[in-house]
RNA sequence: GGCGUCGUGGCCAAGUGGUAAGGCAGCAGUCUGCAAAAUUGCUAUGCACCAGUUCGAAUCUGGUCGACGCCUCCA
């Protein structure tokens, strides 16, 4: 199993630090509003990561971050006249519940900044007996990168040419050096009555410790792999690198795995483009969120993806196809033994060995279509047997258990859909193909496509 | 200016030296009350362009053109 170690920038052989075990630390939503699908393909790369982890065997232990304080969230709520708590309450139960319908696995803890102050304040302090700090009139601490001489390999940047300047128009912390950031920021009066006492006076967290301090916390110093958006390769990901191994004296990370942008129509979303969506929004026009799923984890996460509704279609028509496999396959007999053919076996160790290649989706769906279109081949036939048919199965719960597509079927049959069909069926029994017809296109406007089986009739998302 | 990624059929996309996976869309046949689904067949002499290495290159080397990202708090 190899993968893409920005660090390094090439493929390397995963080797964890405790054999069968992986530590996992994924960069968590900033809970200041409702996060948007390109922030989901963050999400659904680091589950398609940990749910192969697991299909190969390893005991992950994953940890997501929920940033509850940062400039967006204190501002933000201060608009909305709700306390910091009660306002990134709200955004973080809605950031559950979209995880919950994306089937992404939960994380096993989901530590918020504003429940690891104490612990902040600590490592800051350790990083100033060692002499890495200095500390501003405001009674802010920064990080002096001039004092960790690594600084820069993450990101390939060379520290001395950094631009100070450019960027940074608001030295109202008082930087020493443009490039030094902050580690606790001292409080001002548009923070409102978000603070916390510290040695260095009132003030919060910076950004950046955060991270090094709830990764450390659950995973120790030095764990297994990070990962995030590209975005934040520099400098959220270089600057933790050097807080945590300017305090801890450790190695930090081993692998750090980094995925692309997501675009939409060839663009970078943005409100004012209009072509920023929300989980909800893209619900709310029909697209089911097993083919969302489908469509932000079918394009190798380290390529940039370009989100568009055709994909969404072509995506749902692929879960479809599993789907019926699956259903044909359940028509065989389910009582007798499990057989995995040559195929089905093939098809797994091929699946495998793709995805252990720097998660080679594409590669791995393209193994799976083979087999599919093998198995409706012998279906067609009557060649399958209903041992091989079982072992089918299983091999297709076995993809679905990294995939998580095809058994979310939250197709909770609502009545007026129910009806129709019923309607129709009756319709067809009696031979009124006209009134059939009708029903049909009724259900099609609905986004419901039928499919009249020797068996009865089936209904699918179109 | 510095660092980096990418350019494969109508669309998406795998393939890192041995002669173009897979998906979607399209066309035709089978099946069906008609559809849908499934199935069968068809759809890139070519992988941005040029030159080179090689018996052989989408794959290696050099160059050209084009698209894009990062360079301080955006997944």
């Amino acid at each position: 199993m190899k993968f893409y170690n920005t660090l390094h920038r090439k493929k390397e052989d995963f080797q964890p630090l405790e054999k069968g075990k992986v530590t996992l630390y994924t960069c968590g939503p900033t809970v200041y509003d409702y996060a948007h699908i390109g922030n989901f393909r963050a999400y659904i790369f680091e589950d398609l990561l940990r749910r192969y982890l697991e299909f190969s065997g390893y005991d992950v232990l994953q940890i997501m971050n929920i940033t509850d304080i940062d400039d967006k969230t204190i501002r933000r709520s201060i608009e909305e006249k709700l306390s910091l708590e009660n306002f990134t309450d709200k955004y973080t139960a809605s950031f559950f519940e979209d995880v919950e319908t994306l089937q992404i696995l939960p994380a096993h803890h989901y530590p918020r900044a504003t429940e690891f102050i104490p612990q902040m304040i600590e490592t800051i302090q350790q990083l100033e007996d060692k002499g890495f700090t200095y500390t501003t009139e405001d009674g802010s601490v920064f990080f002096k990168i001039s004092q960790f001489s690594d600084y820069g390999k993450l990101a390939n940047l060379n520290p001395d040419q950094l631009k100070s300047g450019d960027r940074v128009e608001d030295d109202e912390y008082g930087k020493e050096e443009g490039r030094d950031f902050a580690l606790w920021k001292g409080y001002k009066a548009q923070d409102g009555d978000v603070g916390w006492d510290s040695p260095w006076g009132k003030g919060r967290p910076g950004w950046h410790i955060e991270c090094s301090v709830m990764s450390t916390h659950y995973l120790s110093n030095h764990f297994d792999i990070h990962c995030g958006g590209v975005d934040n390769i520099f400098p959220h990901h270089e600057n933790e690198i050097a807080q945590s191994c300017a305090a801890s004296g450790e190695a930090f990370v081993n692998y750090w795995l980094h995925n692309e942008h997501l675009l939409v129509d060839g663009q970078k979303m943005s409100k004012s483009m209009g072509n920023f969506y929300t989980l909800r929004d893209l619900l709310e026009k029909g697209c089911s969120p097993e083919a969302l799923r489908y469509t932000l984890i079918s394009t190798h996460y380290r390529s940039k993806l370009n989100f568009t509704f055709e994909k969404v279609k072509a995506a749902q028509k692929c879960i479809n196809r599993l789907r019926e496999l699956k259903r044909r396959l359940k028509k065989i007999n389910n009582e007798e033994a499990e057989v995995l053919s040559a195929e089905t076996e093939s098809m797994l160790s091929k699946f495998s060995a793709k995805l252990g290649d720097d998660l080679n989706i594409s590669g791995a769906l393209g193994e799976l279509f083979i087999w599919v279109n093998y198995l409706f081949a012998e279906l067609d036939n009557d060649k399958l047997d209903c041992c091989s048919a079982n072992g089918a199965l299983s091999a297709l719960r076995k993809i679905d258990s990294v995939l998580g597509v095809i058994e979310c079927e939250n197709l909770e049959v609502d009545d007026n859909i129910q009806e129709l069909i019923i309607e129709r069926e009756k319709a067809r029994s009696d031979k009124d193909w006209d009134k059939a017809d009708k029903v049909r296109g009724q259900l099609d406007e609905l986004g419901i496509v039928i499919d009249d089986t020797p068996e009865g009739t089936v209904w699918k998302r179109k």
